[in-house]
DNA sequence: AAAATTATGTAGTGATAATTATAGAAAAGA
DNA sequence: TCTTTTCTATAATTATCACTACATAATTTT
């Protein structure tokens, strides 16, 4: 049996697509409803119908952004033949997807809840999860490379990979004021320094 | 002749004091009003008075920032013996401030404005131009680094600033994001290496 | 064709938050 | 004392924004 009712007027994928470009260029709070509807070419009852409400939107397009845009620098992380290379790479791809950004630049998971609300806690909580798993994946990488001889079986490893998470936060800031792609590749060569 | 009318009947320089905890605390957009007035014990005509609106009651707050609490980093960096030191110290105080903070830590400076709301560009561009000076203190802390011959005559002076502003703004993030002290201490080890 | 079901558009509703009008209180000057 | 000046408190006012009630349109099922 077919699907009962009106049919709905419009791609909700490509809807979902423009969401996260909206969340992603302005961050989830600076983010009104009415520029939402207005990118997707909807009215709010159209959109609350289809995606429940601001927030359970922006949840969708943070898994969106994981799985597509923001895909880029974990990749990198996993390909990189060597731990080095691996962490070179990673970084480089962040700043890919920081100048890829729409408007405001930055990475959805690091800019896209500034926890300027009470009310968005939550949200906050959510993409700070996902930084956390971030962290984790580099750790993983750099035992990896201790394994594989790629590093010196001293190295400390949950601070260089806090240590790396914490230069992909550096660089969505920078991004965000505005910073070239020259500015931010010069912030790559001395953090690899800690590698050597 | 002494000061006509009613006397104010508040400390203004105290109650600038608590407005400025609470942006620290909050940072611009979250701080409500009614707990800057309630953080006083005044009621919004008495603010209105004193401090004419919400917007240059935090220009103030920041310039009492930067003469008080957050004046640590800037210190140190004049401070220290060699350039190595002077930048050591420099985090080692942008740590101590974020850890201050009154309540969701991080510096007022890199976490105040994050700019959720469009009206609120001009706060921004405010403290994005005192983190830029930031960094030009830096580049002239390096420049008689190299000048004493502390570093090589070859170090890359604008890279190496730019990359230790982007240091601390890092620390920041990490300390909204709940780090430790120990935690924020393990960013400045792997930070150092590109002073070797 | 009629009923059932789902989407859409117009025009609100309700909540929140910055700001202020108005009246009254507390001081100095005449 | 009485006027002038400045501060304070209560209670609006205004704007913004997420969200929705209601009527209507476009489908499928019977």
């Amino acid at each position: 049996m077919a699907i009962r009712g009106r049919p709905r007027g419009f791609d909700r994928d490509l809807a979902l697509q423009k969401i996260m470009e909206v969340f992603w260029a302005k961050g989830y709070e600076a983010a009104q409803l009415n520029e939402l509807t207005a990118a997707i070419g909807i009215t709010p009852p159209s959109f609350y119908a289809a995606f429940g409400s601001k927030e359970s939107a922006f949840r969708e397009a943070v898994n969106l952004y994981v799985a597509s845009a923001g895909s880029g620098p974990m990749h990198a992380l996993d390909a990189g033949e060597t731990a080095q290379q691996a962490i070179r790479a990673m970084l480089l791809a962040s700043i890919d997807v920081a100048l890829r950004a729409p408007q405001s630049s930055g990475c959805l998971l690091i800019l896209g809840v500034m926890n300027c609300q009470p009310e968005t806690g939550p949200l906050y909580d959510l993409l700070k999860g996902m930084r956390k798993e971030t962290v984790e994946r580099v750790r993983a990488r750099l035992r990896r490379g201790v394994a594989d001889g790629d590093l010196p079986q001293t190295t400390d490893i949950p601070t260089l990979a806090s240590y790396y998470g914490a230069i992909m936060q550096a660089i969505s800031m920078q991004a965000r004021d505005g910073a070239t792609r020259q500015e931010l590749e010069a912030l790559v060569g001395p953090s690899l320094a800690a590698l050597q």
